[in-house]
DNA sequence: GCGACAG
DNA sequence: ATCTTGTCGC
């Protein structure tokens, strides 16, 4: 992997990639087929092993499941995430068996500091429509949201409401949603929700953590 | 300079 | 994200 990184130029690029973001609904509504992503690194970090799931909305039914890897690229590092974990989601997604009309991605879309967070890089790449769901913050301040499901708070910076902290299951840590692509907040925000029946994160996101990862069939 | 920092 | 065992709570 790189041991050094360019950063000033990847910054650069997504301050021009990120005029591209279309922040207003612009899919079918209901959508029928959601996919979910994530990405997880084996081999010391050394491999990125990315998953894809389709499932049709809203039953939640899988249709298909990608797993791709590939050699890792890039280290970590925050507010640069997308640059080490797309091509391999991208690899994963291509490889589909039907093309999803909505991708949930694990991590923000907006709700960053130059408002291109991977769920927006994802959706400008494809063209697809994406949303971020995040597990904890990258920037923004927010009010505590109530401790049932479905109450919530604007994430704000800068003075712009750039993503909605939400509650998705009762008493469980929020999640962080924002806008990806071609997907207004407020349908992101729904659409979200309806793929959270059961457990914390989104059905489609939690079946490609579980793929990617190192756990146990369930 | 100090604190924060998706996965 | 990854490294790691048992343990507290519903």
């Amino acid at each position: 992997m790189a041991p050094s990184v360019d950063t000033r130029a990847l910054i650069g690029r997504q301050r021009e990639l990120a005029a591209q973001v279309i922040d207003r609904d612009d899919l079918r509504l209901p959508p029928e087929l959601v996919a979910g992503v994530d990405a997880a690194f084996p081999d010391q970090g050394r491999t990125t092993r990315a998953a894809a799931v389709l499932m049709r909305f809203p039953e939640l039914e899988t249709v298909d499941e990608v797993v791709f890897e590939q050699a890792t690229e890039l280290p970590y590092i925050p507010g640069l995430l997308s640059f080490r974990e797309l091509p391999a989601i991208l690899g994963a997604l291509e490889r589909l068996a039907l093309p999803p009309e909505l991708v949930l991605c694990d991590g923000q879309g907006r709700a960053h500091p130059r408002r291109f967070g991977i769920a927006c890089h994802l959706g400008v790449a494809t063209g697809l429509a994406t949303i971020g769901v995040g597990k904890s913050r990258l920037c923004g301040q927010h009010d505590e949201p109530g401790p049932e499901k479905g109450a919530a708070a604007d994430l704000v910076d800068g003075g712009e409401v750039i993503g909605r902290v939400v509650r998705s299951r009762d008493r469980v840590r929020p999640l962080y949603i924002s806008v990806g692509h071609r997907v207004s907040l407020a349908t992101a925000v729904d659409l979200v929700l309806t793929c959270t029946p059961r457990y914390r994160l989104p059905e489609p996101v939690r079946r490609a953590d579980r793929l990617a990862g190192r756990h146990s069939p369930a």
